[in-house]
DNA sequence: ATACATACC
DNA sequence: TACTGGTATGTAT
DNA sequence: ATACATACC
DNA sequence: TACTGGTATGTAT
């Protein structure tokens, strides 16, 4: 039959004459291959060979369906870490916000007798979260009350009210989401925002959007929910008329306002404070949102030397992912800052895995995700967006 | 005791207060840890950290025996991937150098009546080469030789003279290592040299040290070893005065004439020829030294656009590495030149392992290893360098 | 770690 | 009649 | 693939 | 008396 050439050069890749080679231009392919498996058919090699074109053809097979499978997302997504590769991202502004001492803040609101004291939430048995005055006795976070209680044996301990929690945390993330609906919980207390979009925005925003007002109530203002009024460019027409009963905060259109006034929404609704980082990626966001911990933020500006400056000495224990075994094996070869870890790239490149020594070159050079993604879509956030409170409404 | 403090730095990390955490400056270390270890001691949860911790401690040791270890070389090389990585390196002048239809052609010079015959050589069941003029049957390397024989009747097969081989391999690899000592030979009959050094000292050599006289006979010419005489720098003391049975050929101080010459004085040696190809790394001069086979040479400029130029529409089958299934599996995402393999590297990510798609990624970029290292020391060669026929000599 | 597949000469 | 055999490296589990 | 280790909250 | 438990990711074989 005809066909059969065809049908050939889909099944049998593998036996046909391989011409690519020098004194081998233009042969009579087709007579050639009908030479070649005419002395071969049937034999234990060709059998074989069939076998294995098989096993090719499935797994051409099993790729384009994995092709057929992917998203337009994750195409993305990898176009992003192609782009990683070549270069560093400076554009986006991610912020780590970090609520201070969570649990244990949120019983000292709960419970004002609390708060002269040196406290924690957990039990005997474990810690949750200590209080500052707490700390000052070394009783912190993931340690077992009993031994809590022998540093500090007037600690008083809370047991945890989860509901409680996860109740004040809804709070925060409906902050979080006026500044990223996209934010990226990582706990009850502590979210990646990505900013970028909301900086760009605010940048038109009149004043009386960025107005609010100051509460000295512990219980969130937002009982009412007003018409969001007023949106004029005169600053004459909402200057700072004092409330009620609190005093008018303004916030500015730079990424540290806007993170100062996120700050100030959550302590207003909830009357905890929170800290915050700052930078121009995820890594670098939150060994900054430690640094002026508690009710505090730090900011990296968006150029390579600012992020090199402040990678130099910064203690590789510092870093989100480095832990105390890997801590302890960089002491030996005596690596402890960023900076040392850059420097012994190639040793460490010859004695950890790949993996590693390129999460290591990562550090080093200060570089980390911007983009941030949720992995699960979390129930029902964001939709209820919160309300600004501004000055128009007051 | 007084040691109890430093030796539970070293041995117990893991358990000791970890005061890296806001609120927890300037504490009490020492008492505090001495409080936690007093409370843990002994129990099943202290038993277990402590076992830990030397499990962490041999890991340590381990680290550190292999540091020990490390050669020059090997950080060397680290650091070599760690600069690929950052960018192209175009300083090196790598050659690939192929001897044509090597068996083949060794039989046919010394059986003068194959030469117009088509010839392969090997058994009925297997074939290790095949003259050109064999090849216009489709009989090549690799194939049973009862099925090239019904491609052509009249082939006639040479059986293996492995052991004359390799004493032909070895005369040529003499001419190699003259040109680099650190030649990586890959078979009897090619290999890749880095001839960086030789191009460096070869700009200062007179012409004298470039000409070689060209002598008929099928055999190489180096009977009598004269002292390697007259470096003077006016090309007046050598002009060209033709010896006694050839003429004098000079060659000239680019890499294109010092690889010409190679190849001519394999050929005077031999009485075989070789293919070659200069590119500035081994991935490139391998494609190279099969584009102009046989008898012929290719180079590739040191230039970015140059690379760029020649990758573009070069089939992925033509680079070393890509074989039949490869080459199937790509087709069928319709890649077929090396440009298209860079168009879909997004894809291809998703699709193939990570070491799969680095490898394409540098392929579709032209890139390619530039340091040559032997991996195990031959014998005995590149001791008596070869001595080459100067113009003094005749 | 293991078995197996791909690739090269 | 008859489709190598050694080596390196990658893939899959 | 599996078991186990590291890290985080 | 008492040293979490869920998840993600990396390492070793």
């Amino acid at each position: 039959m005809d066909g059969t050439a065809d049908s050939r050069e889909g099944m049998l890749s593998r036996m046909a004459l391989n011409d690519n080679k020098a004194g081998m231009e233009g042969l009579d392919r087709d007579k050639i291959n009908n030479i070649i498996l005419e002395a071969s058919k049937g034999s234990r090699f060709y059998v074989n060979e069939v076998k294995k074109e098989q096993q090719v053809n499935e797994r051409i097979g099993k790729m384009m369906r994995h092709k057929a499978k992917l998203t337009e997302q994750q195409i993305q997504k990898a176009q992003l870490s192609a782009e990683l590769e070549m270069g560093r991202e400076l554009g986006r502004v991610i912020v780590h916000v970090d609520m201070d001492a969570f649990y244990a803040a949120v019983e000292m609101r709960d419970c004002p007798e609390l708060k002269d004291k040196p406290m924690a939430v957990g039990s005997m048995s474990m810690l949750s979260t200590s209080n500052y005055h707490a700390r000052r006795y070394g009783v912190r976070a993931a340690m077992p009350g009993f031994i809590a209680k022998k540093l500090c044996p007037n600690l008083v301990i809370v047991p945890l009210n989860f509901d409680k929690y996860t109740a004040v945390s809804e709070q925060v993330r409906e902050v979080f989401a006026a500044y990223d609906p996209h934010f990226l919980p990582m706990s009850l207390d502590e979210a990646y925002l990505d900013i970028t979009e909301h900086l760009h925005e605010r940048q038109h925003w009149p004043e009386s959007m960025r107005s609010y007002k100051s509460c000295d109530n512990e219980v969130p203002v937002e009982t009412d929910n007003l018409s969001p009024v007023l949106f004029e460019d005169s600053p004459s027409s909402s200057p700072s008329l004092p409330g009620s009963d609190g005093k008018v905060e303004v916030f500015g259109t730079s990424p540290e306002e806007a993170v100062r006034e996120m700050r100030f929404r959550i302590e207003q609704k909830t009357s905890l404070t929170a800290s915050a980082g700052i930078a121009p990626n995820m890594m670098l966001a939150k060994v900054c949102s430690d640094k002026n911990k508690p009710n505090g933020q730090y900011s990296i500006l968006p150029e390579r030397q600012a992020v090199m400056d402040f990678i130099r000495d910064l203690p590789v224990r510092k870093v989100s992912g480095i832990g105390k075994v890997t801590e302890k094996m960089l002491a030996a070869l005596d690596i402890f800052t960023c900076a040392q870890l850059g420097q012994q790239m190639r040793v460490l490149s010859l004695l950890f895995s790949e993996t590693s020594w390129h999460h290591f070159l990562q550090i080093s050079l200060g570089l980390g995700s911007t983009r941030i993604e949720r992995c699960v879509t979390l129930p029902a956030l964001s939709i209820r967006v919160t309300e600004p409170l501004p000055l128009s409404e007051m």
